[in-house]
RNA sequence: UCCACAGUAGCUCAGUGGUAGAGCAAUCGGCUGUUAACCGAUCGGUCGUAGGUUCGAACCCUACCUGUGGAGCCA
């Protein structure tokens, strides 16, 4: 054996060894044996590849511990590259030797089907496996793209706070906390910091964890979970819905580009994402309501807002990203402004994925008068002191600004064709669920 | 919170009133091209919990616990 021919290397890396020797760190996913041939099916994190070891070809010592190694054992495994068609990868590693790392025992995640709640019990081994290390390789070209995108835009990141005084909308549920001998909450939302930013930066996002207290227990929904808040000075309700759109197609494209090995692991049907490229369509609230009756929902006037079925059967009319526009001033949030000469309904728009992953994002062009979010504050009772300062956004130098939040896993789980959001995260946070 | 469905071997499931089953995993053996390999053998059980009906309950009834995914709410 060439000492000096030896090198390490990882799996993703061995094509550029093609005829020569290395040392790959690896775990054992599974293993074939023919009497005098085992085959080892190696993973190490960068992907898959098959060491095939022959009896007569290694020492004793060698194929006796490659046959002792069991499912998930670490090991260093030496040996020569070469190209194979019968590979999947088109390359496998003639074995010369292996190094036992540790032995595992009674690895529970058998290469057979099991149950959910099986798996989520044992999601820290479970994350091991190709389809789940595929979706977290694609969520991380989302968070590259994410990074990129606004970066390259003119914006920049601004941190809001997670432990926060009072909650942001007021609408939904908040996880209780102490702070020292005061009540705090876990933020389920950075955008009236992102806003303050907005007022210091002119184009600034956020990208952080979310919490909400919420029973919900759907495929859609996480009780933790990461958005994206850009917020920008001097843009209002048309130019913001252009940024949402080119984010969008962006992320999309991106992972097409860069991903395409983890989107066949996963099955995804690519056509659909290929679809995906701005501008997207937009229909008014007003135009989704009627649209709905004829569709013959009986159950919702104007004035409502959308139940997850009536969100479903307006995106599937669409095979890309649909913007609904212009919600009733009711039943949105107190910050949105109202549409002038119309003001019963705002400058919002929610963005409804295809093939019934629903809502996305929520964004609006917020309210610039001062006079107008005093008016609101004292409808929405937010009397606390701990809103003060948003207030004196309008006060001092007030400018039209708009923003929007999107939804990580969300996002992932419809480019990923997912069943279900909790494979978008890598430890999802559920309702009765909090382990591992 | 409400509605629906489910809980039997480590895992995935079958068993609908009369002796607790299969496949996979594990263990042992066989096989020089396997791809969730295959072949043979072995091992494996408080049938979610408590009560009730019955000569007899995994199976029927009641309550509770746990899980699943749908509603509401949201990204």
């Amino acid at each position: 054996m060439g000492v000096f021919k030896k090198m390490k290397a990882t799996i993703a890396e061995v094509k550029n060894y093609v005829g020569r020797e290395v040392t790959i760190g690896a775990w054992l996913a599974n293993k074939r044996s023919s009497g005098k041939i085992q085959f080892l099916e190696l993973r190490d994190g960068t992907g898959y590849i098959q060491g095939v070891i022959l009896k007569n070809e290694v020492s004793e010592k060698d194929w006796e511990e490659a046959r002792e190694l069991t499912q998930e054992s670490s090991l260093y495994v030496t040996g020569t590259v070469r190209e194979d068609k019968r590979a999947p990868s088109g390359f496998e590693l003639t074995v010369s030797s292996v190094e036992p790392i540790q032995i595992a025992n009674d690895y529970p995640i058998t290469p057979k089907e099991h149950g959910v709640e099986f798996l989520m019990d044992h999601r820290h081994l479970w994350l091991r496996s190709s389809r789940q290390h595929a979706i977290l390789r694609i969520r991380n070209m989302v968070i590259k793209a994410t990074y990129d995108f606004f970066n390259d835009h003119g914006f920049i990141k601004v941190d809001p706070p997670i432990l926060t005084g009072s909650s942001a909308e007021g609408t939904t549920d908040l996880f209780h906390t102490k702070y020292f001998d005061r009540d705090a909450y876990l933020s389920q939302s950075g955008q009236l910091y992102m806003e303050a930013a907005a007022m210091a930066f002119g184009k600034v996002f956020s990208f952080g964890p979310a919490f909400r207290a919420e029973k919900s227990k759907t495929r859609r929904h996480l009780i933790e979970f990461w958005m994206i808040e850009p917020e920008m000075a001097f843009v209002d309700h048309e130019e913001n819905l252009k940024v949402q759109e080119n984010y969008v197609a962006y992320i999309v494209q991106e992972v097409l580009k860069n991903c395409q090995p983890e989107l066949k692991t996963i099955g995804r049907d690519t056509s659909k994402l290929e679809k995906i490229k701005a501008p997207f369509p937009r229909i008014t609230y007003d135009q989704a309501i009627e649209f709905l009756k004829e569709q013959g929902f009986d159950d919702i006037e104007w004035g409502d807002d959308f139940g997850s079925p009536h969100e479903t059967a307006i995106a599937e009319r669409f095979e890309v990203p649909v913007f609904v526009t212009e919600y009733p001033t009711e039943v949105k949030a107190f910050y949105m402004k109202p549409v002038p000469g119309r003001e019963e309904v705002v400058l919002c728009a929610d963005l409804l994925a295809p093939e019934g992953y629903g809502e996305i994002i929520g964004g609006s062009q917020r309210i610039d008068d001062l006079e107008l979010m005093e008016e609101r504050y004292r409808q929405f009772h937010l009397t606390d002191p701990s809103y003060e300062w948003y207030l004196e956004l309008r006060k001092y130098g007030s400018v039209p600004h708009s923003g929007f939040g999107l939804g990580l896993e969300r996002a992932i789980a419809w480019i990923c064709g997912l069943e279900h959001i909790r494979e978008a995260i890598p430890f999802p946070r559920l309702l009765n669920r909090i382990y591992p």
